[in-house]
DNA sequence: CTGAAAGCGCTAACAA
DNA sequence: TTGTTAGCGCTTTCAG
């Protein structure tokens, strides 16, 4: 046989088709004789019997299926993150469905519409900005979702974020140890709360540890990219600024500023340091191994996963922000400033 | 209203729900009244409403779904293929559901199980293994498939692959016109067409120029990982071959390589060159840049998906197997050897 | 504890 | 060209 369906277990094991519904869901196994239950999973068992979660959504409304929402899965951050979410909605018996967003609003909604109409039971969103007005309307709609990396500004969702303000001190500060005063921030785009928060404490940073405040040192990128961390390092060269190291928004800005040093015939860490964002991986083998904070994004997206499947239990409200860990991992980008 | 059916667009337009169905099908409109048609769509657009696919599926036994195997989507070898496939999907309409098998047979037999449970019209397999059950009873069982990356070498069935014997063959050429005359292969697993095809064109490349073919110049790899190309590598040097350069079977095997030159205290490229295969992100701002053989792979997952979607619309019985051309991108990670 | 019956939302014969 | 009818495979009242 094709694929048996419950009736055809059923008739094998002598019952009706809802009784052996009922002995196959572990839930309604208790409303069962205890034998009948045996002889219809035997019989299922022998058929090769494999449920039809389609017909089964169909009558319940209930996928067991969330989405993801990413700006573009070939940005290394995304792929561990979206492992410890597949690892835990596997062990739950969900799937997930990935969209790329590649940063446009337009797309975002067309994805989202999409997954809704799959009826998937909550939504794992990298997407969000500061102001995400999509975002706002989805929870109005009551639409189950758990943020990562990134929280709006209006909508209060759960979050699960490494400890960005945390992370750019331990830079700040271990720079401040290696002797340097005028430090320059390349803050990511500052339409999301990542970007902002890390450039706030970057400043509390700098003030707390008596370092020099100049309003010059710092510049923004208006992505997180290689190319936009090298035109904004450009840019401050360009204007005259002076600076013996750079807190990088993330990895890939600070890549840019690798670029830059290439093209320019600066020596890293010997004229400046840098310090990245992330610790995506094979950051040990650059020239020179790039000194970044350490995010746990395996562990975001398994309490995210986690998080959102409680949510859609009702088990428990989600936390409303969880923050990770970060740690520094100090390598060969970062040294002493030269005295001149 | 929550979310409107199609009965509820049917009323709204005065017409039956069969009716409605055919006219917001674009494949079954020609069978309706263009007006009719006109009024449906503009009720289903006031109503907002979204077909069930879930509803569709059940009836149709069609999911517009297909799945991916993948070994560990953390492995930057996959992003780009998943997002070659994806963006083909995104058009077709159709979703694609994303497995890890991590290399273990069990888990990726019970992932395709609960692929093929969702009724996914076909799957990319990037796991193949030159002997492989799970993949002759699968397509025993007719289920369509297109291979990427790696083949079996029992079943037929449809691969998108890079030119993996042409990659080597540059690879030895280049070192080769840079005066090497003994080049060490670290082969990747030979339980993988992949490892298989690579190694047998290394041979061929290194007899073809008259290069010296020691057989203490091939170590085998057991996994495609950091991990394993330092223990061969170290395995090597261990023995006293003796040689100048490495191809190595890929990227990850050539950054172990990486971590054995630092461990051991030599120079690459003066004491040892070093050739990877993939080139994944960021390779060229290693120490030094890694030399390697890029690989389409986005073209490849664009390329695997549109023959996946003929196989199942039977437009087309597809290829049985599309080689798509590689490049070498010389790096700093190879130079002349030098002299005694 | 088990069966009967209805229906989730949609599509595909078949009839009109 | 449109409506009627039935049913995809499952779960869930409601009776028995």
């Amino acid at each position: 046989m094709a694929n048996p369906t419950l009736r055809d277990v059923a008739e094998a094991a002598g019952v009706h088709a809802a009784t052996a519904s009922r002995a196959l869901n572990p839930e309604t196994r208790g409303l069962v004789n205890a034998e009948t239950a045996r002889r219809v999973m035997r019989a299922a068992e022998s058929l090769g019997y494999v449920p039809n979660p389609i017909a089964r959504s169909l009558k319940t409304a209930r996928s067991r299926t969330i989405g993801m929402v990413l700006p573009d899965l070939m940005n290394p951050l995304f792929p561990p993150i979206v492992r410890g979410v597949q690892d835990v909605l596997r062990e739950a018996g969900y799937s997930g469905l990935i969209v790329n967003t590649d940063n446009d609003p337009g797309v975002e909604r067309s994805q989202v519409g999409s997954l809704l109409s799959w009826h998937v039971e909550g939504l794992i969103v990298a997407t969000a900005l500061l102001e995400h007005p999509l975002l706002e309307e989805l929870h109005k709609q009551k639409v189950k979702m758990v943020l990562v990396n990134r929280r709006p500004e209006k909508v209060e969702l759960p979050t699960v974020t490494p400890d960005d303000a945390g992370g750019v001190e331990m830079a700040v500060r271990h720079l401040a140890g290696l002797g340097h005063r005028r430090i320059l921030h390349l803050a990511g785009p500052q339409t999301t709360s990542t970007g902002v928060i890390r450039a706030r404490a970057f400043s509390h940073a700098v003030r707390d540890l008596g370092l020099e405040t100049d309003p010059a040192l710092v510049e923004r990128c208006e992505y997180w990219s290689e190319d936009e961390g090298a035109r904004a390092l450009t840019a401050v060269l360009d204007r005259g600024t002076e600076f013996t190291a750079v807190v990088a928004g993330n990895d890939l800005i600070a890549l840019g500023c690798y670029d830059v040093f290439a093209t320019r015939g600066l020596r890293c860490p010997d004229d400046i340091s840098v310090v990245g964002f992330n610790d995506m991986p094979f950051l040990d083998k650059l020239r020179p191994p790039l000194t970044t904070v350490s995010a746990p994004h395996h562990q975001i997206g398994v309490e995210a996963c986690r998080m959102l499947l409680e949510a859609i239990s009702e088990k428990a409200r989600p936390a409303r922000s969880v923050l990770l860990p970060v740690s520094l991992v100090a390598r060969g980008s970062t040294a002493a400033p030269t005295s001149r």
